[in-house]
DNA sequence: CGGTCACTTGATCGTCTTCAATACCAGTGG
DNA sequence: CCACTGGTATTGAAGACGATCAAGTGACCG
């Protein structure tokens, strides 16, 4: 519950070099995508980058949206709180991912590392600056806002009307696309995050998540090599299962 | 199941005119609004306003999105079904709602009318035609889509993690704020809604929402005139049932 | 009136949760 | 090398919340 799990973390930071931007590995899959090679210079004066470790919460429900994130190496979680504990994680960001987009002047969700993650970090006044430079910025971020608007009713019919086993099912065909960034799925990839988390973002409890996965193995629809490690065996069945075809 | 329930929905067209944009009940709500009166006229060349009795699908999921649809009157669901008829609805929109941000060719959504509804249809290319004339609509249509953004990741966190009298109460406190636009909550208002909807929005049976309605009446909570009416007698107690706190 | 539809209320059932114990794994220090 | 530790995952038994099944009520309408 405390804002960073380190007493001290050991974020570090640096102005963005603009080889940076322009061999980014974020660049493919992120806003910043929008603008062409020689106005990266801009983009680039703009950010700082930023090293996390994981278990760090670099933004917190409720306080100032003071800045807006981009991620360009790992993964983190983003989740709401309800006061007694109970919590909600509302997705993963991976590379690419633009973290606060939110218009209202306090972030509505925290977010945390689960692997050391890697950021640029943009000023809200900086970024304001940038979007009225660039339409093309703009109307990216609003492609990104429309798709994961798509994503979170997907999550919606997820949490309202799926079973333990169509959630889990669905959570790991929608992994195994993701992992894969823009190639098609990959039926073997990691899970970075903890049972704990997979819970918290499916609605269950840590207990029915692992009893449902290792249910899936005897039933022949996946293997588990390690703990964080997933390899899919019959794809199709996974993803009818997903679908609520069975 | 159908795509509208009467065999031959009598859905009347007309073009806009330009008073009916100037002088619009949705223009304060909406993202019209981003257009001073001078432009108010390119505005309405490109709509065609309807008006659609209550119960018609007028948003099909997976059919082409050649449109997008901004709300003027009454209120539609939102919602996304399974193969086996499960239905989650994601929302309700209101007067001023705009409908379609999806990037993709084909709608991720139903839409149903559950009162009479009037709305304005933009056809794709001529919304993008707006868009790329008036930067300050797409700005605003970024507001919109970061506001909803902030409302679906709320759905989820009451959808994987409160109770069903948690999801009640902030139904109804989330009703009470909407249903006066921009004005303070009201105590008394309508639900449009029927029970099944309710349910469907929340994630919960029809017996279920009946029930706690009215566990939430004998404990005085709440008041129901009417099926279709509520009142609120308790508001600071439904809140914090809402957030978690009791 | 008879019919339909939405809503309410009651009894029983089942899925997932809760509680609890155990296994596992990596890191640390004896 | 191995015992110890803390965190994470698995597995089992019991319990609860909401779902399902079923009956009954009331409003509206032809």
């Amino acid at each position: 519950m405390s804002i960073t799990t380190a007493a001290r973390p050991r974020i570090h930071e640096s102005r963005a070099a603009l080889a940076q931007c322009e061999y980014c590995d974020a660049r493919p899959a992120s806003v910043c995508n929008a603008l062409p090679d020689q106005d990266l210079g801009r983009l680039a004066a703009a950010t700082v980058v930023m090293e996390i470790p994981a278990g760090t919460t670099f933004i917190a429900e409720g306080e100032p949206a003071t800045a807006f994130f981009n991620i360009t190496r790992g993964t983190a979680k983003l989740f709401k709180l309800l006061p007694d504990g109970r919590r909600q994680i509302t997705g993963f960001a991976r590379v690419g991912h633009f973290l606060g987009l939110a218009v209202s002047d306090t972030f509505a969700f925290s977010a945390e590392a689960i692997e050391p993650v890697c950021l640029c970090r943009f000023s809200r006044p900086r970024l304001r600056a940038l979007l009225d430079e660039f339409p093309a910025m703009e109307k990216r971020l609003l492609e990104v806002a429309a798709n994961e608007l798509v994503a979170a009713q997907e999550q919606m019919l997820l949490l309202g009307r799926k079973t333990a086993r169509e959630r889990l099912a669905s959570f790991l065909v929608m992994q195994s696309r993701q992992v894969a960034a823009c190639e098609h799925a990959r039926t073997r990839f990691a899970l970075p995050m903890t049972r704990g988390d997979i819970a918290d973002y499916l609605g269950l409890t840590i207990e029915t998540v692992s009893r449902t996965l290792t249910h899936f193995r005897t039933e022949g629809l996946i293997d588990i090599p390690a703990a964080s490690e997933l390899l899919i065996r019959r794809p199709t069945a996974l993803k009818s299962l997903a679908d609520g075809l069975a």
